[in-house]
RNA sequence: GCCGAUGUGGCGAAAUGGCAGACGCAAGGGACUUAAAAUCCCUUUCCGCGAAAGUGGAGUGUGGGUUCGAGUCCCACCAUCGGCACCA
């Protein structure tokens, strides 16, 4: 190639890196091997390594997506090199709200525009080099995936929670009247949040803050017979099993957080003059309860349906509930600092000690949580204390003060007071007490509370699974494994249709499924096709199960997960769920998806603001390769910093390693006054002096080290060292090289592998060692030669560097202490002062300790 | 308010309790060149003293503590970011 061709390039990667891309692809040099098929070794290791597979907008990737993808690519490469079998597949989260929307702002049906989408992004990925196996690629959208996605929707209808066994199990092991009160997915006419800019309704995970996490839309709730999935069965042990998975412990304490549990328990309050109407409130203070002045119930509350009201309260009570009924999620909560309520002009009884105390209403107190009703107990908690100053109810104290404590105080270390049967006990001992006398007298029981609640499945869209269920005369039926996969039926318009009504059902011919039935109208969510599909990866072709035995049986669950920290409660909780219940129907024989959990940090804009196409700050690959090729773009993505970290992005920094890699391209090769490249003479077959070989090997056992670590910034921190120190060796030994390069190719693989094949052209002995770098092994270490003959001391007088000791590693310690003593630099600071001690740290330091 | 993470040069960062700032960027100076690009070499935490080789001191968000020795461990606080938020 002539030097004229790419006179603005340092190295000729616009020739080289396509032609490998092309290579591997042709080759198939990535495919994992399955369990039978031929070539599988069945003594290699097996390593599946994972990314978030992404939703292919149409907006492309940016360099931000690439982080994680490149980390996992030069683990993926790095394992292969050790001869483990590595699963590193990539795929499509298709189904989603924003291709539904594009679609009908331009009339493209979804299905054009998401195919389009997919292969842009499928192309960027591939100019990266990533080694994925492109032959398991998944795309939830594809018939013969969702499929399977329907057929486990089904087998989750068919099973319910057996709460003696404490798994899931087949529906048919139920032995009550009423399957479709317990089955894993239920309907249910509870109040949803419903968003009318969108059209749909939403899960309590999609919603912040009252507003839609899509668009920021606001969100309404009303009562909508909806698609839910029983995850609150699996709260203990989706809390539980936590504790064994190798995640970011902030992951884990979000979702333990979402999951929220709670220990405490349940207290019944009768209805003075109406004893056969009781309350039951839930608190975690049971040892308060002498403290609770007044009782409130949420305004949702069925109860106060059936309560004797004078008609003067009946009518406040009606005109509260519709107040709150009005405000927005958003407005309860903004309105948070003044609390609002009416009273009931009841009295209830306190089971303890049977004083009486009114029942109020007000929507401080939330129907979602606990059991809609709390008795209050203003001196020890903040919010009944502000409600009770506002309405001037009484306020009890029965936890005893300390001068720092000022009301409303809520230590669980206090002793009881004003409380009889607990008077001077701690809270934990208080707690005991109380709840045993509540169960002894019927009046309470210990109890457990989530703030997780079911999960809202369906959705009012036309861009994802149908539910294979059909309904005949008000009842829901399954339709049999032999009818999938339901297909969206093709529509021309799948505009919302602006009321609570899906748009599946404009579809008249496709809703009749028969005579008497018709088809279920609403479709899944996204996360759908996203809880399942690290299994189908495993054996993604197979017609006769969403995935083999044996294949699931040898990958397992997956050993390292890269991914964004936005779906910590979302998509790694349904994950979880799904892929429990498939585990107790003994679909997949581990109980946990995602052994090892790592998430990558943002790159920010070059302003250090988040990457977003409003702030024109969004960085995108195809500039930068163009320009500097994608091994640069991958070396400098991990160059930047810690994996985890957030980073501004850097067009300098990239300058800085893209003339790293030239070093490298200009150490083995030098171009002829013909413009040929050409493995520079100064490469010989000869030994490596005792220096050369400490820096080889400590380069080789660092790298490894900090790919293990994941720790990619400081490996390639010691490829530069590495480079510094052979650049100016004359002769270079051809170990030092081909060293550099096996290091170098899970990083950097096509520079790595067009050099290789240089080197491999002009030594045998190359050759003998794999005709490509990628086919060749990771290198080893010896201990022994990292030691060095010399080693130099800091000696400190008082923890202060005074000089350095440069001594013979085999100098025994008190030799380095007298060494250390006698020298003349030394000495002075050691005048007229009496030695207490001296530190000798072998290896590394003398420190002389004064007396004071 | 609660929970979690992070705080080190001009910037990205590095440092099993043992030489703070490796490596890279940027900046400045030099070599090569008619010139530029590219490449190579040197300097660069701050404050003193010195013509210079040097040399003295301070320094990892703040204040305490443990230790011969702390960026690293402990306590308190501050700031930034992320999550949750009337969850009884």
């Amino acid at each position: 190639m002539s030097s004229t061709e790419h006179n603005s390039k340092r190295y000729p990667f616009c020739d080289f890196e396509p032609r490998w891309q092309e290579y591997w692809l042709r080759s198939g040099a990535f495919r994992a091997k399955n369990p039978g098929e031929s070539g599988f070794d069945p003594s290699a290791k097996k390593r599946y390594i994972l990314d978030m597979f992404p939703y292919p907008s149409g907006n492309g990737l940016h360099v931000g997506h690439l982080v994680g993808y490149t980390a996992t690519d030069i683990l993926s490469r790095y394992y292969r090199l050790r001869g483990e079998n590595v699963l590193h597949p990539m795929g499509w989260d298709a189904f989603g709200l924003p291709a539904e929307q594009y679609a009908i702002k331009t009339g493209q049906h979804p299905r054009v525009t998401t195919e389009k989408n997919i292969t842009r992004f499928r192309e960027q990925l591939q100019l990266l080099g990533f080694s994925y196996d492109w032959e398991r690629e998944v795309n939830t959208t594809d018939p013969h995936y969702f499929r399977w996605t329907q057929w486990i929707f089904l087998q989750l209808y068919h099973a319910w929670y057996n709460p003696v066994t404490c798994k899931i199990e087949p529906i048919s092991s139920y032995q009550g009247k009423e399957p479709d009160h317990v089955r894993l997915a239920y309907v249910a006419n509870t109040p949803v949040n419903w968003c009318p800019a969108l059209g749909t309704v939403l899960a309590n995970e999609e919603v912040l803050n009252g507003k839609s996490e899509v668009g920021g839309f606001s969100v309404e709730r009303r009562p909508m017979r909806q698609w839910m999935f029983r995850i609150t069965a699996l709260a203990d042990r989706l809390l539980h099993d936590l504790e064994g998975l190798d995640w970011p412990e902030s992951i884990k304490q979000l979702q333990r957080n979402w999951i929220g549990r709670s220990q405490g328990a349940e207290v019944i309050f009768s209805l003075q003059n109406q004893p056969e109407k009781t309350i039951t409130v839930y608190t975690t203070r049971a040892d308060t309860l002498y403290g609770a002045t007044y009782l409130v119930l949420a305004p949702e509350h069925p109860l106060l349906e059936e309560l004797d009201l004078s008609p003067d309260v009946r009518k406040a009570l009606n005109d509260y509930r519709n107040g709150c009924n009005a405000k927005s999620d958003l407005e309860r909560t903004d309105l948070a600092k003044t609390k609002t309520g009416i009273s009931l002009g009841l009295d209830c009884i306190n089971p303890i000690n049977k004083e009486l105390i009114p029942i109020w209403v007000a929507d401080y107190v939330l129907m979602n949580y606990g059991t809609g009703a709390i008795m209050a107990v203003p001196a020890h908690d903040e919010r009944d204390y502000e409600f009770a100053r506002t309405f001037s109810l009484p306020i009890s104290p029965v936890i005893k003060t300390t001068p720092s404590l000022s009301l409303p105080f809520n230590a669980t270390d206090g002793e009881a007071i004003n409380s009889p049967l607990i008077n001077g006990l701690n809270a934990i001992d208080a707690k005991i007490k109380i709840i045993s006398w509540l169960e002894a007298n019927g009046m309470g029981r210990t109890c457990i509370q989530y703030k997780l609640r079911d999960w809202l499945f369906s959705r009012q869209r036309y861009w994802g699974e149908p539910f294979p269920i059909i309904w005949e005369k008000g009842a829901h039926r399954a339709l049999s494994e032999s009818e999938l996969p339901v297909e969206p039926p093709e529509m021309e318009d799948f505009k919302p249709t602006g009321t609570a009504e899906p748009p599946l059902a404009k579809a008249h011919e496709w809703v009749r499924y028969s005579h008497q039935a018709t088809r279920e109208l609403n479709t899944m969510p996204q996360w759908a096709g996203s809880c399942w599909y690290y299994l189908r990866f495993c054996d993604p072709k197979n017609q006769e199960a969403f995935v083999g035995k044996e294949v699931q049986e040898y990958w397992r669950e997956v050993d390292l997960y890269v991914g964004g920290t936005e779906h910590a409660v979302l998509h790694l909780l349904y994950a979880r769920f799904w892929h429990k219940a498939l585990f107790d129907l003994g679909h997949v024989c581990t109980a946990e998806p995602f052994q090892r959990l790592v998430n990558q940090g943002m790159i920010l804009g070059p302003d250090g603001q988040k990457m977003s196409k409003s702030r024109g700050n969004v960085i995108s690959p195809d500039e930068v390769i163009r320009q500097y090729g994608a091994d640069a773009l991958r070396l400098f993505e991990m160059f930047m910093g810690p994996l985890e970290h957030s980073k501004p992005w850097s067009i300098t920094g990239v300058e800085g390693i893209y003339r790293f890699l030239g070093r490298v391209w200009r150490l083995i090769l030098s171009e002829t006054p013909e413009n040929i490249f050409q493995v520079n003479a100064n490469i010989m077959e000869q030994p490596l002096t005792g220096a050369q070989r400490r820096v080889v090997h400590s380069t080789i056992k660092k790298i490894t080290c900090d790919i293990e670590a994941l720790s990619f910034n400081t490996a390639i921190s010691q490829m530069m060292i590495f480079v510094n120190e052979f650049a100016t060796a004359t002769p270079t030994p051809l170990e030092a090289v081909q060293t550099l390069l096996q290091l170098l190719s899970p990083f950097a693989p096509h520079l790595a592998e067009e050099l290789w094949v240089y080197l491999a052209e002009k030594f045998p002995s190359v050759r003998a060692l794999g005709s490509l770098a990628s086919e060749s092994s990771w290198p080893t270490w010896n201990e022994e030669y990292l030691l060095f003959e010399e080693i130099t001391y800091v000696v400190q007088v008082n923890g202060k560097i005074r000089t350095r000791l440069t001594l013979p590693s085999t100098t025994s310690q008190e030799k380095v202490e007298q060494a250390a003593l006698h020298n003349p630099s030394v000495a002075p600071h050691l005048e007229h002062k009496k030695i207490q001690k001296v530190i000798v740290v072998p290896g590394r330091l003398v420190n002389i300790v004064l007396k004071s």
